[in-house]
This record gives structure tokens, C-alpha cells and sequence, in this order.
DNA sequence: GAGAGGCGCCAC
DNA sequence: AAACGTGGCGCCTCTC
């Protein structure tokens, strides 16, 4: 299955490809040119080495983090921090935006495109310690899709003349198959009315309406959630949300004030990988951590957040394996010429000829919704159109 | 020129 | 950068 897909691949949109590079190229000149006036002297904005010289010694910037071997960072969350100081920031922000872009997207896919115009990638089966598949060479899995950007790059990955796409994603996945393994009366309650608890996070962010919540936001609002359930602390929460380290103490204690079940999960779901050694998925996938046992304190609570993370993110690779398994062995997809394409860890996308797209899609979302029955009902989201844009 | 490690950053 | 986790890839720097 996996390689009927890799074989199919994703047909792309050379024009597209094309303009969007050249206005990309623009930003990238403008910006580093406006870096090296502001710089004074030569550098290479790619080289962080020559950065930080530059910001923290020739600027007299103050250094907003260190990275894990002890450099002066330069990384956008410490950058950020220093916006306002120095108009060079805001220039090296916009060069890296663009760069990004270029270097990982615009330049080499379309050099990697078949004859008929088509991507494709690798789905590696034992490349994750959870049971995720990833995929290289081109990875699929990580197309921008954040900001006016993210919406035109998705725009670039389109159906073959006279097909669809059709793309099918789990809602809220891992919050749901964290209701099932916990059995918490709360995250189980939402679920069964249906609530989205990203927009609920979203609006109490942003301070608006659930229903004016922008994607990006909701995407934000994705971020804290996961992050407080696998074990965030106070001060990347306090730079998340712009409050205080104090404040973030609060929010934290709030937030896990009405999911008491779910933290005595959390502390059996330990003692038992104690015991153990490892923890089991939903299919029985296991993952050792013999770091449980460390005398390093810091390994050890790493140790922790993963043997929690692997259980509910393995457990919904589990899911979606199962399903693709459903869907390619359909026999009225296969009769609607309805393909699978390409999987992003909860969400499928298939390809189909026009007039057969809709009844796909409800197959789709039929199959996958009803893979395995949890505590709580598993939820599909549909997108059908002429891009990636429009299918997710 | 190849390969490794570090950094940085895209996605889920 | 930080007590979220899971990935892959481009560029730089250093080594051989
Ligand atoms: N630990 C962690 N896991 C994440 C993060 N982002 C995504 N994931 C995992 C958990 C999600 O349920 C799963 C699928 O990502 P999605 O973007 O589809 O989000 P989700 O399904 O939760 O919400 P949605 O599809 O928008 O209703 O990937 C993250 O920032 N941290
Ligand atoms: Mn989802
Ligand atoms: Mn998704």
C-alpha cells in the first residue's frame, strides 16, 4: 500500500512553483542587502556563527538564550526578544522567512518532479519511536501551511486534469484517544457533546468568540494544549502566551484543575513503564525507555513526557494505519478510481476523479471514523478541491 | 568531495 | 532557551 503510494505521488503546479519563487527571491535580496547595510560589514545571515558576531559583539545586543552546545542563539524565539532594540532583527526574521521557503520548497521540489509532473516521496515504516510513519525525499509531511504563505504553498500540490483531492483529518485526535486511555470524565464529557477544545483554548487565548477563531490561532491554541499535556512548563508557557512566569503557574494549575482522572493516568501510565520498562500502544507497539531508571534527574522527566507522549501518539499512528489498511482495501474506491496519495500522521489524502470525489470523501470519512470504537466518537474532517488548500 | 555535528525551522 | 512530544532537511563549519 505504502508503495503503490509512493509510486502514484502528487502532482504539483510548476507555475505556481514558479511565481512563487520569484516573489520569494525578491524578499530574499531586499532583506539580506538591508542585513549586510545594517551588519556595517560583510555576513553570511546563513551562517548563525557570523550572526551572533555581529548582533552580540558588533551590536552590543544582549544574547536572549544559549543553544544545547553553548552558542549565543540565534534562533527566531530568541530574536524575537530582541525585536525593537535593533532594526536588524525584524531584516534577519523576514530573510529567514523567505529563505526557508526557497531553500526546502520552491527550489528543489519541482527538480524532483517526474515527467508527468509528479512528487514523490518515501514513507519509512521504521524511522519513529512511536509507530508515526516519516517520510523523505521529498518529505510530504512538512508543506507550510501557517499564514497567507502556508494557504499559497498548500496551492502548489494540486489534482491531476479532471481528478480531486479529497482529504480526510482527524479531529483533535490525540485529545480524543487521551479521553479513551484515561477514561477522564471531563476531556470524555466534551467529546461526547462534541466540543472543540482548540477553539474553546483559542478563545480563551485571544479573548473572542469560538466561532471567530482564525486558523492560525487555533493553531496557537494547539500548541498550548499539547504542550500542557505532555508536560510543558511554566516558563515556555509563560513565552508562549506573552504573561508572566507566575501567571503561566496559574494557568497550568487552572487548566489541570478539572482533569484529576487524567493526571492519575499519568501517574499510573509511570509506574507501569517503571516496572516494565516500556510502554504499549493501542496495537501493541512497544517503546522501551531505560532512561525511566536514570540517576540524571533531566533524563529522567524527558523519560516521563515520552513514555506519555508514545502511548497517545502511537496509539493514533496505530489508528490511521488501520484505516489506510480500510481504505486501500475498498472496493468501491477502487471502482471510483479513488487513490490514496499521501498520509500526514492524522490525515489522508486521496485522489479521485471528479464526479467520484464526493462519494469517496464520505467513504473515506466512513472508514476512518469507524476503524476501532474508543470511549469517545473519532471525528473526520473533509476538504475537496483542485489543491492541497482547498482539500485540508 | 564526502560525512558528521550543530543550528535552525517546517509540519503533525 | 524553557519540564511538550514525533519527525526531515538545508546550510554552515570542521575534518579528512
Ligand atoms: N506534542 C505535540 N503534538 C502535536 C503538535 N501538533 C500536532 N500534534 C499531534 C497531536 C495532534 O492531535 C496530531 C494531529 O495534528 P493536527 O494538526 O491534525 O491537530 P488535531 O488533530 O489535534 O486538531 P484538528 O485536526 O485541527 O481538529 O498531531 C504539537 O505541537 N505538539
Ligand atoms: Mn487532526
Ligand atoms: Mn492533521
Amino acid at each position: 500500500m505504502l508503495a503503490d503510494m509512493e509510486r502514484r505521488g502528487v502532482c504539483i503546479d510548476f507555475a505556481a512553483f514558479k511565481s512563487f519563487l520569484a516573489e520569494v527571491s525578491a524578499l530574499i535580496e531586499l532583506h539580506g542587502a538591508r542585513v549586510q547595510e545594517l551588519a556595517g560589514s560583510p555576513v553570511n545571515v546563513r551562517s548563525s556563527q557570523q550572526l551572533a558576531e555581529v548582533l552580540f559583539k558588533k551590536l552590543g545586543l544582549k544574547p536572549a538564550g544559549k543553544t544545547p552546545g553553548g552558542a549565543l542563539s540565534t534562533g527566531s524565539e530568541a530574536l524575537e526578544r530582541l525585536s525593537g532594540q535593533h532594526p536588524i532583527i525584524e531584516e534577519i526574521l523576514a530573510f529567514r522567512v523567505a529563505e526557508k521557503l526557497r531553500s526546502t520548497y520552491l527550489e528543489p521540489m519541482p527538480r524532483l518532479a517526474d515527467a508527468e509532473g509528479r512528487l514523490h516521496t518515501r514513507f519509512n515504516q521504521l524511522a519513529t519511536a512511536t509507530g508515526r510513519l516519516s517520510s523523505s525525499g521529498p518529505n510530504l509531511q512538512n508543506i507550510p501551511i501557517r499564514g497567507p504563505q502556508g494557504a499559497r504553498m498548500r496551492a502548489c500540490f494540486i489534482a491531476a486534469p479532471g481528478k480531486l483531492l479529497v482529504g480526510a483529518d482527524y479531529s483533535q485526535v490525540e485529545l480524543r484517544v487521551l479521553a479513551h486511555f484515561s477514561r477522564d470524565p471531563a476531556l470524555i464529557d466534551a467529546f461526547q457533546r462534541d466540543q472543540d477544545i482548540h477553539s474553546r483554548t483559542a478563545a480563551l487565548l485571544f479573548d473572542k468568540d469560538a466561532s471567530r477563531i482564525t486558523p492560525d490561532e487555533r493553531r496557537g491554541a494547539k500548541t498550548i494544549n499539547f504542550g500542557l499535556i505532555y508536560g510543558m512548563g511554566p516558563q515556555k508557557l509563560a513565552r508562549e502566551l506573552g504573561i508572566s512566569v507566575n501567571q503561566a503557574k496559574k494557568f497550568i494549575a487552572r487548566y489541570f484543575e478539572k482533569l484529576g482522572v487524567l493526571k492519575a493516568f499519568y501517574e499510573t501510565l509511570i509506574e507501569d513503564a517503571l516496572l516494565r520498562g516500556f510502554v504499549t500502544t493501542l496495537a501493541g507497539r512497544r517503546r522501551l525507555l531505560p532512561e525511566l531508571h536514570s540517576r540524571n534527574q533531566q533524563a529522567q522527566a524527558q523519560a516521563r513526557r515520552q513514555a506519555v507522549n508514545t502511548v497517545i501518539q502511537g496509539s493514533a499512528a496505530d489508528i490511521i494505519k488501520l484505516a489506510m489498511l480500510r481504505v486501500h482495501a475498498d472496493q468501491r474506491l477502487a471502482e471510483l478510481d479513488a487513490r490514496l496519495i499521501l498520509q500526514v500522521h492524522d490525515e489522508l489524502l486521496l485522489e479521485a476523479p471528479e464526479a467520484a470525489a464526493n462519494e469517496a470523501a464520505q467513504i473515506l470519512r466512513r472508514l476512518m471514523q469507524e476503524v476501532t470504537t474508543l470511549l469517545v466518537p473519532l471525528k473526520v474532517d473533509l476538504g475537496t478541491g483542485r489543491t492541497w488548500a482547498e482539500a485540508h
